[in-house]
DNA sequence: GAAATATGCTGGTATATACCAGTGGAAAAT
DNA sequence: ATTTTCCACTGGTATATACCAGCATATTTC
């Protein structure tokens, strides 16, 4: 059998192709932030494959960050990525506000909680120790960002939960608490987000995003405040300075 | 119509229940690290459902970190989170052998390069500047966990090609050429991982990883080396300690 | 004993189909 | 004009099927 040039096997998967013309349509710029991409069964007729087929193609621009979904209403395009100085030491909220950014914080839950073994070894205080703790939902534009969790010590910042929290909390403490942040260690990694994560941030379960986790020390390097943050995998950029330690 | 008490719905989808039961499987500890897992088919059989829901199953495993996938090997139990110190600025070559670990590196590419627009902005030369690039791959046991591309000015390093990179970069530039990491810019942001990366660390195409990129300043602040690493997600971990400008 | 071959595993791609469950707007009833 | 109802649309879940391509291991052939 000579013939070996016939079936040139057409390497791409189609899925791909489309993918790649999808892309193309986005970063070229024809369609804008936020814009309605076509949905599953229109990429389907379209392109003449079937629904899982023209589903890959979606889900693929999402895991590159392009696309996201917003439950049953369809896809859109990914607004840019955001970028989180860590090394600032400055609240997201306080940043955000100084770039003129229209950021909304909503507040999902707050009240008492105590210490737990974790919590307990991470602040430097006994297991059951009074701590405040809160959960609040950044956005910018309607749009989803992250959620942040923190935990304080209660007895270090009585009735901290009177105040209205839809702000930056490190100016709260240290404007009404005369708490400065000072060290910080933060620890970034990427995992699955949790039905109740994935439902705040509008996302389908089984998202991959960002989790940052930082411990916030006054100047006398004593945790004050731990907190952690679960953020859009796309919209996540996380920038820190670093130095030698300076006694070596 | 009074009866609404039938047909209570099942809430959890089905591939969901195959997932959390395949992940007690795993964080129990019955499946050690780089354990193989069912595949697709087995896990269809076992619980009786059709092969596409089996797969759902099986790359929730993957998208929460719990799980990878090697070519058409089969899936495999993700080793535990590596863990690597930004702010420390020391080489993750140096950092796991100091720890003990296993560590190898393979020599992916290295070659002559200048330095286009990007480049030649961050390392404060002109375009056309000579660079030397190399490309590698650092792996713990056979195991991929990330690839390095590093870009440095050649005039400053003469014959730097010439020696072994099979080991820590920095501990090289040190001894050999007396520069000294000083001050470093990191960025840290998940994207997908390209066609070849993919490759590279085992990874099917489409597959969301963890970038770092990196610029390294000497002693009087002038950027001599970026690189940018990509990690496998489900095994990237980032720490910092950050701490506010003494200055301010 | 070494090299070539065959077989059976794995995931990868793809189609076709079905029904469910939120969402939002248009049409109908008030 | 307002409310309600309905329907068309979205993605979400699920099945059944088919063939392809890489991989490992037996089996055969040399």
């Amino acid at each position: 059998m000579p013939d070996d040039s016939a079936t040139p096997t057409e390497d791409p998967p189609r899925f791909r192709l489309i993918f790649d013309a999808l892309r193309r349509e986005i970063t070229s710029g024809n369609l804008a932030e936020h814009a309605v991409l076509p949905s599953e069964r229109g990429v389907a007729e379209e392109y003449a494959v079937s629904r899982m087929t023209a589903r890959r193609a979606l889900e693929a621009l999402e895991t590159e960050g392009l696309a996201y979904r917003e439950g049953r209403k369809g896809r859109f395009v990914s607004p840019r990525r955001l970028t989180y100085d860590i090394s600032q030491m400055v609240s997201f909220a306080a940043d955000a506000k100084a770039r003129g950014v229209n950021l909304q914080i909503e507040m999902i839950d707050a009240g008492p909680q105590t210490a737990d073994a974790k919590l307990a070894r991470e602040l430097s205080v006994q297991i059951g120790e009074h701590l405040h703790a809160y959960t609040r939902l950044f956005k910018i534009g309607d749009h989803a960002i992250f959620i942040e969790t923190e935990f304080v010590i209660a007895a270090r910042f009585p009735d901290l939960l009177r105040y209205d929290l839809r702000q930056s909390t490190t100016l709260l403490l240290s404007q009404h608490y005369n708490t400065l942040a000072h060290t910080g260690d933060v620890t970034i990694r990427m995992r699955g987000v949790s039905a109740v994560e994935a439902k705040l941030l509008g996302l389908s379960a089984n998202t991959a995003g960002i989790e940052l986790e930082q411990v916030i020390r006054d100047t006398a390097c004593a945790p004050f405040c731990i907190g952690h943050q679960i953020w859009r995998g796309e919209l996540a950029e996380f920038s820190a300075r670093t130095m030698v330690k300076p006694e070596s």
